[in-house]
DNA sequence: AGTCCGCGCGCG
DNA sequence: AAAGCGCGCGCGGACT
């Protein structure tokens, strides 16, 4: 029975009986997507008899705070929406606990990807929700009878889809990442609600230089070619050349007629080629300057909020298949490392932020999945694993010093070798990330003194090899069948467990917020940021790092987790 | 005008 | 025997 309510009386009474309830649907009409500009206009709540429909045009959302925090468990699809639109509306009213539909469904089906209701109800319930209504005026004074069913049905499909998604993670063996994400739901919706600041003087002078800069090389570029071919100078002593250097199709035919062939024109293979011909250094120096301008140029402050004047991005909680989150508009995960660029995110006057990441987390995660006991043994010894493979590598004793450029291939060794690169790769790879260089028989040989040295790597790659499914520590499972699936076998359990310990320090974070006045505002994969009152800093801090080791370490047991932590004014 | 894809590159 | 992995975004170019 759908029941539309459109007065606290009623309301009242209503939330007095859903109290009781074990579990409710729950849905929200909005009147647009964003939570600090737009309204809700409707909460439907259903129970597997009733379902409510309240217009919160009439009704004011405090009276449904009983149902939110604490109470029943409510059942949202895609509850970043939905909860982070009551969070904002009721100034921190967190609906919880929380089931959510779409993110359970996602670690169902592992991939990264989510699906909408409509999909899921046709699947698992062979229903067909008319979506018709979804984008309609939910701001009309009168709402019409087909938005109100079509509002109902949304609702009523979330507590039988949640009992089918339940068997369904129980067969799976999935019950315990399921519950990581839906405690993680209201984490997010904490980070993405408090955003962070960006100073956009500082970012306007960054843009500003690199416009410049690009300008600048663009003409070098010009001239440069000029002189190298008949095209000359024009009428006006300007470079009559006519490529577009954003294009890699006109630069490699450029460079084609310079009487530099090459397969494509990235960075590598430019930088393999750099002695060829004077273009080609310019390029790369242009190419540079280009990617700050357009990735990190002006268009990238409109993601500044009108009202709260800070940057909330869209956090995606299972952005990937092996289970780290992702993110967008803007992507918070790949500005440039660069301090001048961090240090443009600021904390408010008189607050800090707090920056921590994980020591090397994927070596030690690889350690003790594999596992090795010598890989093990070096971090439970504290000592530099790095250091320790070059000195394995060049049949040192482990006491004795390595230089920097050993320890920098060592590096190279241990990031590429874990996941199942091969000679050439590691040749090339050692050559363009870490400048150095290694021939592809020489990697060969390193290859072999590598799986030598470390025998539970070797002996965990071919394990893994046989498998037709990976698991994270926790559990979250990726489906690899192919033989072409090899590295992503090695990879995927290694990453996502370095995700699943990254969640649990959110989730912790989130659950012991009563202990110091501050937030997370951004995460990157192995690292939190959060922001403080400045005299509380020592304090966050500590909680941060706790929460972090606590985290990772329900995973990590026989090595230890090391996390890095830095207080200042700005991210950088 | 809008849509889609490959390339290239920023980050972990 | 051989095989690094995971994202989002801006651009050019081809297509409708």
């Amino acid at each position: 029975m759908i029941q539309y309510i459109t007065d606290i009386e009623q309301a009242i009474v209503a939330v007095k009986e859903l109290v009781f309830e074990s579990e409710i649907g729950l849905d929200i009409e909005t009147t647009g997507l964003d939570p600090i500009l737009d309204k809700i206009r409707l909460v439907q709540i259903s129970t597997p008899l009733n379902t409510y429909v309240i217009d919160m045009y009439h009704v004011p959302l405090s009276v449904l705070n009983p149902l939110l925090t604490g109470g029943p468990i409510k059942v949202i699809h895609n509850a970043k929406f939905d909860a982070g639109f009551l969070y904002a509306a009721s100034g921190g009213v967190m609906a919880e606990p929380i089931f959510d539909t779409m993110i359970t469904d996602q670690v169902l089906h592992h991939r990264g990807y989510a699906r909408s209701l409509k999909d899921l109800s046709k699947e698992y319930l062979d229903i067909d929700l008319d979506k018709g209504n979804q984008t309609s005026d939910w701001g009309a004074e009168h709402l019409s009878e087909s938005q109100i069913q079509y509002a109902a049905e949304d609702a009523n499909v979330l507590l039988p889809l949640k009992h089918i998604l339940e068997e369904k993670a129980v067969e799976l063996q999935i019950t315990a990442v399921v519950s990581l994400e839906n405690r993680l739901v209201p984490a997010i919706c904490w980070m993405e609600r408090s955003g962070v600041n960006l100073d956009s003087n500082l970012w306007g002078e960054l843009v500003k230089s690199a416009e410049a800069k690009a300008v600048r090389l663009k003409e070098e570029l010009n001239l440069s070619v000029a002189e190298h071919t008949s095209s000359g100078l024009d009428l006006f002593g300007n470079a009559a050349v006519s490529v577009n250097w954003d294009s890699p199709t006109q630069v490699k035919k450029l460079l084609s007629d310079l009487g530099v062939k090459i397969e494509n024109t990235r960075h590598s293979t430019l930088e393999a080629n750099r002695g060829e011909h004077p273009v080609i250094a310019l390029l790369l120096d242009y190419r540079g300057a280009a990617k700050k301008v357009s990735t990190y140029g002006t268009d990238w402050e409109k993601h500044v909020h009108p009202k709260s004047r800070r940057i909330h991005a869209n956090w995606v909680q299972i952005g990937s298949a092996t289970g780290r989150m992702s993110c967008k508009n803007p992507n918070m995960q790949n500005l440039p490392r660069e301090a001048a660029y961090r240090n443009c995110f600021r904390a408010a006057s008189g607050w800090v932020l707090i920056k921590a990441d994980y020591e090397q987390i994927e070596l030690r995660l690889a350690a003790e999945i594999a596992p090795d006991v010598r890989m093990k043994k070096a971090f439970y010894e504290g000592r530099d694993l790095h250091s320790v493979t070059a000195s394995y590598l060049l049949g040192k004793p482990e006491t004795e010093v390595v230089t920097d450029s050993q320890r920098q291939m060592a590096k190279a060794v241990n990031f590429g070798l874990i996941f199942g690169m091969g000679a050439k790769g590691l040749s090339s790879y050692a050559q363009n990330n870490f400048r150095v260089k290694m021939e592809e028989h020489e990697a060969a040989k390193i290859r072999r003194r590598y799986f030598e040295a470390y025998s539970g790597i070797k002996n965990w790659h071919e394990l893994q090899s046989r498998k037709r499914e990976t698991r994270t520590i926790l559990g979250r499972h990726r489906i690899l069948e192919g033989e072409r699936d090899y590295t992503n076998k090695l990879n995927s359990p290694i990453q996502g467990s370095a995700a699943d310990g990254l969640k649990l320090a959110l989730i912790k974070l989130w659950e012991t917020r009563h202990l110091v006045n501050a937030y997370p505002v951004l995460t990157v994969h192995d690292e939190i940021v959060i922001e403080a009152p400045k005299e509380l800093a020592e304090k966050a801090a500590e909680w941060l790092k706790r929460c972090m080791e606590d985290g990772m370490g329900e995973f990590l047991q026989e090595v230890p987790v090391a996390v890095d932590i830095t207080s200042k004014e700005s991210w950088g």
